[in-house]
DNA sequence: ATTAAAGGCTAAATCCTTTTAGCTTTTAAT
DNA sequence: ATTAAAAGCTAAAAGGATTTAGCCTTTAAT
C-alpha cells in the first residue's frame, strides 16, 4: 500500500510515466539515462515501493488471480489445493479457492461469481456433462482447465487420476488371488471418475474371466452416507455374504466401515475389501485393505502448469492422465 | 465482463453518472425519476450487467477479498477454509487461500503479498510470537483474525479451541481409570495449541493427583515424523512400557501408530493412547483411541464472523473459545 | 549552416466505478 | 414579475498503474 507511483516520481523528479518505466525495465527501450534509472531504482527499494496490484489489474486486464473450485477441501481435494497454491505462488498468481459440495447449481454460480471477479483462469472440478461445458465455454472467455474429473472432447484441458487403469490393476491382483464374487460400491454415476473406475472394475473382471454381474454394481455417490446405504444394500439384499467389495472413494469405505461396525462386525472375516483412494490410517486397520493412491502432487502441478502455459507461454490446451500407485497391504 | 457502465448509459440515453446512482440504490437521494430509474435497471437486467470488480475495488479501495492464511490444508484445516469459504461467499467476500507449512518467513512472506493485493482481512493461523505480531500490526492496517492458534493481547482477535479444557477433560478421563503413568507426545512448543494443551494435561494429573514428571513431556513437532520420533524415544529410553500416552495431534498420532506397527506391534496390549484431534477412521481402530474432537465448523463460523463484524459493523476484536467434544469409544 | 538522427523524458489517454459539486429547467411562493 | 425551492440530471475528479505519441534538446552528418 502506501507509496504511490506519482509519490515516488514527486521525490524522484521525474514524472511518473518515467519511473513506471524504469521499474518495468523499460529503461533501454525508452532511452532513459542509467543516472535517472539509479536514482528511481534506488528511491523506489528504500520506500519498498510496491505497485497496486488492484490498479495494476484493472489497466491491464490481467488479476493474477485463478479460481479454484473444488467440491469439498477434504484430504484428496485440500492436497490438491494445497499444492496448486504453492506452484501458483512461486509464479506469482494467487488461489481463490471455493467449494461446490458436489452441487451443480453451486457450481454454475461459482463460476459465474469467480469470472466476474476478474480471475484470469479456472481449475475446475466439475460435475458438469459435456454440454453443458460448452454452453459454459461460450459464455467464458477465460482458459479453464479441469481436474480430477474429465470431460471427453478435443479441446479440453484436464488432468485427471488414470482411473481406469488403477481400478484396473487393483481388482486384477484380487481376481488372482482367486476372489470371483466382486461388489462394485461407486460414486456419482455421470462423473468420469465413476465411468473410468467402474470401466476398469469391468475389464479387470472380462480379463480374468470372471463373470460381471449387473447387480453387484451400485452407484448412488460419493459422501459417507452414500457408502452405508451401498453396503447395507449389498449385505441385506443377497443371502450369500460377498467375497470382496471394492468402494470407489474413501469416503465410500467410510461409510461401508461404518455399517460393519454398527451391522456387521463379521464381515471382514469373509469379505476381502478393496477401494480407491488411499489413506495412511489404512496402514493400521485390521485386515490390511489394499487401496489406489491417487498422486494428488503431480495432479495439482500438472494443472497449474496447463494453466500458466495457456496463460503466459501460449501454448494451447493440454490433458493429462496421472498414474496412480497400488497400495497392498 | 463484457459491459461497461458507459455502455450501459449509452443504451439508456442518460450519463454514466444516472447508471450508476440507479443501480446503487441511490436513485431517491439524487431524485432520478421513477421512469428513468426503470427504464435503466430494465436495461441492466437484459444486459445481465455486473460491475466490473477491480474497477470498483481500486475505487472503493476495498475488495471484498479476505486472506486466509493456515499451515497445511490438512482434514482439520481443510474443513476450517471450506466452511470460512462459504460463510464469506455468503456475505459477498471471497477468500485467497495460502498455506505456511508452519515455516514462518514463508508466513511473514504471505502476509506481505497478501496484504499488497489489497486483501480487506486477513485470518490467520499464525506462528508468531507477541513481539512479531506487534510488529505486524504496526505495519498493516487490516483487519487481522488469528484462528487456531492465539496470541495473548487484550486487542487481539481469536477464535481457538478451548485446547487446556479438551485436554483436562481427556486426560481426566484416564486418570480416573486409574491410569497413573501418562506420556505427552506435542508439538511446536511456542504455539498456544502447544502451550494450552500442555497446561491442560498438567491440571489434570495434579488434580486427579497423578505425579507430573518433566522427563515424560516431549515436544518436538506437529508432524508425523516427529510423532514418530517422540514415540520411538518413549519406547526405548524408558525401560517399562508405558501405561498410557497422549498424542497432541492427530498426525502425531499417526506417527506413533506407525513406530508401533514397525517397531512395537504389541504397544496396545499394554499403553492406553489418547489424542487431541479426532477422525474418523479411529472408530474402526482397535482398540479404541479416546480424543478430542474439535468444532471447526464453529471456528470457522465464528472467526468469519468477527472479521465481517470489524469490517463492516464496525465491531472492535473479539475473543472465542469454542468447545471441542470429547470423543469416548 | 542546415538537416537528420539520437537521446531523454513526459502529457495525456486508458482501464471502470463511484461520488462530489453543480448545472439547467420547472414549479411554487410572494 | 421576481425569487426561491425543487426536480432531474451530469461533468469531472479520483483511485493508481501502463502505454502511446510526441516534445524538446543535443549530437552527428552533409
Amino acid at each position: 500500500m502506501s507509496l504511490s507511483l506519482e509519490e515516488l516520481a514527486l521525490k524522484a523528479d521525474v514524472s511518473k510515466t518515467t519511473v513506471s518505466l524504469v521499474l518495468n525495465g523499460k529503461s533501454s527501450i525508452y532511452r532513459i539515462s542509467k543516472e535517472t534509472e539509479n536514482r528511481i531504482l534506488k528511491i523506489a527499494k528504500e520506500h519498498n515501493y510496491k505497485p497496486n496490484s488492484i490498479a495494476r489489474a484493472l489497466r491491464l486486464n490481467k488479476s493474477l488471480t485463478i479460481g479454484l473450485i473444488i467440491p469439498y477441501l477434504n484430504r484428496h481435494f485440500g492436497r490438491v489445493a494445497e499444492v496448486i497454491e504453492q506452484n501458483a505462488r512461486e509464479l506469482g498468481y494467487q488461489i481463490i479457492i471455493a467449494v461446490t459440495q458436489d452441487c451443480l447449481n453451486t457450481e454454475h454460480d461459482l463460476i459465474e461469481n469467480l469470472y466476474e471477479r476478474n480471475v484470469d483462469g479456472l481449475i475446475l472440478a466439475t460435475m458438469m456433462n459435456r454440454d453443458q461445458f460448452n454452453d459454459l465455454s461460450s459464455k467464458i472467455k477465460i482458459p479453464i482447465v479441469l481436474v480430477d474429473r474429465r470431460i471427453d472432447g478435443d479441446d479440453i484441458a484436464w488432468v485427471v487420476s488414470d482411473d481406469e487403469q488403477g481400478t484396473y490393476e487393483l481388482v486384477s491382483v484380487l481376481c488372482q488371488e482367486g476372489v470371483k464374487d466382486i461388489y462394485f460400491v461407486g460414486g456419482i454415476e455421470k462423473l468420469s471418475t465413476s465411468i473410468d473406475r467402474l470401466n476398469g472394475f469391468k475389464k479387470a473382471l472380462l480379463d480374468q474371466g470372471v463373470e460381471c454381474n449387473q447387480s453387484k454394481i451400485q452407484q448412488i455417490g460419493y459422501a459417507v452416507a452414500d457408502g452405508y446405504e451401498m453396503t447395507k444394500n449389498i449385505i441385506e439384499r443377497f443371502s450369500k455374504t460377498p467375497e470382496a467389495i471394492f468402494t470407489s472413494a474413501i469416503t465410500l469405505l467410510e461409510g461401508l466401515l461404518q455399517y460393519a461396525k454398527e451391522n456387521k462386525p463379521d464381515l471382514f472375516s469373509h469379505t476381502r475389501v478393496i477401494t480407491y483412494d488411499d489413506h495412511p490410517m489404512l496402514d493400521y486397520l485390521q485386515p490390511p485393505i489394499f487401496s489406489v493412491r491417487q498422486n494428488a502432487e503431480e495432479i495439482a502441478k500438472k494443472s497449474f502448469e496447463i494453466m500458466h502455459g495457456i496463460l503466459e507461454k501460449n501454448k494451447s490446451f493440454a490433458q493429462e492422465l496421472i498414474k496412480p500407485e497400488l497400495i497392498l497391504r
